[in-house]
DNA sequence: CGACTGACCAAAATAACAATTCGGTCAGTC
DNA sequence: GACTGACCGAATTGTTATTTTGGTCAGTCG
């Protein structure tokens, strides 16, 4: 569809921007250079995007479809629900790449508390707890696991997932994956009681 | 033990700075304002105290002390290790002045990262955490409960309960103290799987 | 004496102000 | 008419003046 004639000026800002974003944060990534780095007068941009904010809006949106698309393309209906969420998991925690930016962000609300990033990481929040939420609820109508209230227990997970790899370095040595997989199946499917 | 006449200074100084700390925060306490409060001149305090900090550590190490009291006389050895562990859980939760201290350091770490709030809470988090794991080592060991790491299962459980009490008010409305106690014996002791 | 005080000091925090940077615009070019 | 980059004012950062605060100690009082 595309000539190498008539580069996509769109596709370009929205590439620099991911990259600039992920590498400096919100607001370490200046108007100025993403369009250097698409090659782009600084003006271009804004034909497609309204303001730094909507710029970043798209590219959170971008991560956050990107993500589910990974999930959902992991998820298969027929497997039981635990190992389904072991094989996200094993996934997500592959891609190293997506999470940059998510990292970059959350660095960034912790040393300067730029409220922008914090907004993100917000939205970003909600997406995965609302993603694992309705698998939460398919899996107990199913009577694949007990009953329990979806959002609250995707925010359990959820928080359970980041104690066990971003947060708690200081009192862990970083768990290595098999490890993360094996203590997050242990605390958060089983539970410590006896069987 | 003690006169009227001969009010004991020490301690005017320590539950002024108690008050203080809790009120104010660390930066937000001044020693001047703790004199005044403790209606003693300001010189006194260096007479216990070599500085603020020494203060500071004081206070905090009296509110684990005391925590760990609250802790030592709910728990029944002859008890479950699961209704220790909610029994201690039901006294903390009702214990809003003790914890108004560790809230109010968090909120300021969280607003303006005080140094000496962010020391503190670290402090704090590692008592609680190497206790709840001198218990669940006892419990791992009369086998009352699976096998695990005392000190990273003792982390989880800190996570879980701060998810379910501090934190996550964006998501789910605050809790219920006996909705708390269910839910965290359902997500840390029982888990999701069924039995 | 010695417990206690509060005026005092240097250092750190804050406020006030100057210099720079950055998001956003738009006249002009290709 | 898609695209650019010099340009603008608001916001941020760097700098200096002012105030606050942790800590001291000569002096008071019992």
């Amino acid at each position: 569809m595309q000539e190498r004639e008539t580069p996509d000026r769109r596709k370009q800002v929205a590439e620099a921007a991911a990259r600039s974003f992920a590498t400096f944060g919100y607001k370490g990534t200046t108007m100025d250079q993403v369009a250097k780095l698409a090659q782009v007068g600084k003006g271009t941009i804004y034909t497609f995007y309204a303001n730094k904010e909507e710029l970043f809006d798209e590219i959170m949106t971008g991560l956050i479809r990107d993500l589910r698309a990974v999930a959902d393309e992991t998820v298969d209906p027929k497997l039981p629900f635990a190992d389904n969420l072991m094989n996200v998991l094993h996934r997500v925690l592959d891609f190293r790449d997506r999470h940059s930016l998510a990292v970059k962000l959350s660095q960034e609300v912790r040393d300067i508390g730029t409220p922008m990033a914090k907004e993100g990481l917000e939205t970003l929040e909600k997406a995965i707890i609302s993603y694992i939420a309705r698998h939460v609820k398919e899996a107990a109508d199913k009577g694949e696991i007990r009953p329990c209230p979806p959002e609250l227990t995707a925010y359990m997970m959820l928080k359970m997932y980041l104690a066990l790899t971003a947060e708690g370095r200081h009192l862990h040595e970083p768990l290595g994956k098999d490890e993360v997989l094996e203590r997050f199946r242990f605390y958060c499917i089983e539970g410590l009681a006896l069987r």
